[in-house]
DNA sequence: ATAACACCTAAACCTGACTTTAAGTCAAGC
DNA sequence: GCTTGACTTAAAGTCAGGTTTAGGTGTTAT
């Protein structure tokens, strides 16, 4: 058993966020010894996948939502799979827009170190065509066409 | 020439947050007739690297800066240089992260899986040896063990 | 026994990034 | 000439996710 304190300095996260956390039902049913919190190891866990679940872009009151269907026991499995499901699935499409934006800040890391070897920015797609991997040239292509409709 | 609203179509972006980002500066001496707002390319590839600086973690003051630098001309090109460069390497970071985040939903997509055929999460454990790859293995035990200090 | 310290609550406050509202301008079509 | 639709502004409102404050309790070290 932990106190807030504790789990705070192990967690990195401060007292009030934990007491927020509590508040808005992400810990049911957590034990108290006259008043005070009594940290688990049922709690830790449940603060790994909270903060596994934040990561993947959920807000706290979905997040509780899971919590409420942990307690409803095995009935809810089904609806606890689908959810972490469809958290990977978008975690995996958020990583691909991620190479995308990673791709332009490649190609600005190469624009701006050219410009600065050439002390200007004049002329700098014509020293374009080859002398970048074909990532970067892909992205160039898209960051200076017209933009399409969406 | 495009009016807010044609930018507001082709960009997929409120018409109401062109004009924030528009009075946080960060489409700094947009030409107008008669009061009303014209992109030009210049705007439009202003745009673009919102897009790609918000994605990569920016605030909008941060993007305000860059915008400023921009308007500095060429003495900034080293500075504009290491802007992207600190964001890629950030966004890396960040992806590792959520590969990290990745093995966590896997895994319990494989834990709420097997729990639906056993109909309990009664001795999961046991089930685990190698039933799984080795990197949510790895997990599995991150995820189990008392919490580390931080 | 008193100070220091960790804990408690409720409620107010804060920040970032927008969005909404209210009131007005202006050009084009009927 | 008047309505429609796209534009304008400043200011207020919203939302999430905390953080801070004010006032109080309970245990421990000197």
């Amino acid at each position: 058993m932990y106190s807030i304190g504790r789990v705070s300095e192990m967690f990195g996260i401060p007292v009030s966020t934990l007491r927020y956390y509590d508040k808005e039902g992400l810990f049911p049913d957590m034990e108290r010894s006259s008043g005070i919190r009594r940290f688990s190891e049922r709690e830790l866990e449940a603060l790994r996948v909270i903060e596994c679940l934040k990561a993947s872009g959920l807000s706290i009151k979905e997040i509780r939502q899971f919590m409420d269907m942990v307690g409803e026991g095995p009935v809810s499995y089904s609806r606890r799979r689908a959810l972490f499901e469809g958290r990977r699935a978008a975690l995996e499409a958020e990583m691909a827009e991620m190479e995308r934006v990673l791709a332009m800040l490649k190609f600005k890391c190469w624009y701006y170190e050219t410009a600065e070897r050439e002390g200007t920015e004049e002329g700098i797609e014509a020293l374009l065509p080859d002398s970048l991997p074909p990532e970067i040239q892909v992205f160039y292509d898209r960051a200076h066409n017209k933009p399409k409709e969406e």
